[in-house]
DNA sequence: CGTGTTTGACCCGCGC
DNA sequence: GCGCGGGTCAAACACG
């Protein structure tokens, strides 16, 4: 690894965000790891598709090398960095317990040297001027104040393995971009929550050094639940590891995206461009790796309301013969 | 007709 | 200053 790589792993701390910079190791049976860093995490990764290898993790570890680690897991972490060069790689799980999908999160602040990042503030700003006036033109949005920083929503990218690029996460999307990606085959799309007054966005690419790997990135939270005529369905089709919820300690932002990354599991449960309606034979395929281990692994406060409110049919999983 | 996708144009910051 | 790449817009289009 080149120093400038290794240089991004090793990011400063956000010059906005006093939080700290550690990372945590992360999985979908420890919420915590969303603890209070705005840095960006990932993990392990998941092969529901094919259904072979599962748990397999990408292993990113840059100080210690996870027992999984291989020069692909190295592509993978540029592939990241193509996506968001703030994406810190310190110290991520190497013992993936559920067939999931690797999770990062980043901050919104500004990293030095992150040109992807100040491009999307730039556009930030752009968005926001919007917002204020329904005449303002994105052309007259130069009058921003320079230097005016304004705080960029939580990132939030995960990489899943998937033979579709747009994963189903329980939201509607409405996608208001592509783009090629420079030295990948595959393009970046851009999507936008439908919902009104929901600014969140995400990014969906394929990765250039492994194909069959997803990288999807979040950015902003949802400021409403899921499409109600969504719940039900969502919720019967949830891998009981999903239980897992976050932490009371957990900030608001983090049990957000905690929400979000159980969502981001729901494609895993309706296979390859599925309706939301799928019959169950995904949910065989998705729960079969959970006996593995623990079917449950709570943590020891238990706090559903968030998690609850969202979907709650899913409480009742345990019961499930 | 409402909703979502496609796609070329445009804007912007950055590096040279 | 210029070219490049990323991100967004919006008109045209497709589809139910």
């Amino acid at each position: 690894m080149g120093d400038e790589l290794r240089d991004l792993y090793y990011h400063q701390p956000f010059q906005e965000d006093s939080s700290s910079s550690v990372v945590q190791n992360i999985h979908m049976l420890d919420p915590s790891f969303m603890s209070y860093t705005n840095e960006y995490l990932y993990g392990s990764s998941s092969d529901y598709v094919n259904n072979n290898s599962l748990g397999k993790p990408f292993g990113f570890s840059s100080s210690s090398p996870s027992p999984f680690s291989s020069s692909k897991d190295d592509m993978i972490k540029q592939d990241l960095h193509h996506v968001d060069a703030n994406i810190n790689i310190n110290n991520i799980s190497e013992t993936p317990v559920t067939p999931n999908t690797s999770v990062s999160n980043s901050s919104s602040n500004e990293a030095a040297g992150d040109h992807d990042d100040s491009n999307k503030k730039d556009k930030q700003v752009k968005d926001e001027s919007l917002e204020d006036g329904e005449d303002a033109s994105k052309k007259e949005n130069k009058g921003k104040k320079k230097g005016e920083k304004k705080q960029r929503p939580p990132k939030f990218a995960f990489m899943t393995k998937s033979e579709v690029d747009h994963l189903e996460d329980g939201y509607r999307w409405r996608k208001y971009g592509q783009k090629a990606v420079k030295n990948s085959p595959y393009p970046r799309s851009y999507y936008r929550c439908t919902s009104q007054k929901c600014q969140v966005k995400k990014r969906v690419e394929r990765s250039y050094q492994d194909p069959s790997v997803v990288i999807t990135t979040y950015e902003g939270q949802h400021n409403h639940h899921l499409p109600a005529t969504l719940r039900g369905s969502v919720a019967r089709m949830l891998n009981p590891s999903m239980l897992a919820q976050p932490s009371p300690l957990m900030a608001p932002q983090a049990a957000a995206f905690h929400q979000e990354l159980i969502m981001a599991q729901m494609p895993q449960l309706f296979g390859h461009g599925n309706a939301f309606g799928s019959p169950p034979m995904y949910h065989q395929n998705l729960t079969h790796p959970l006996q593995n281990h623990q079917q449950m692994q709570l943590p020891p406060h238990h706090d559903y309301g968030l998690l609850q409110d969202m979907v709650p049919s899913m409480f009742n999983l345990k019961q499930e013969p």
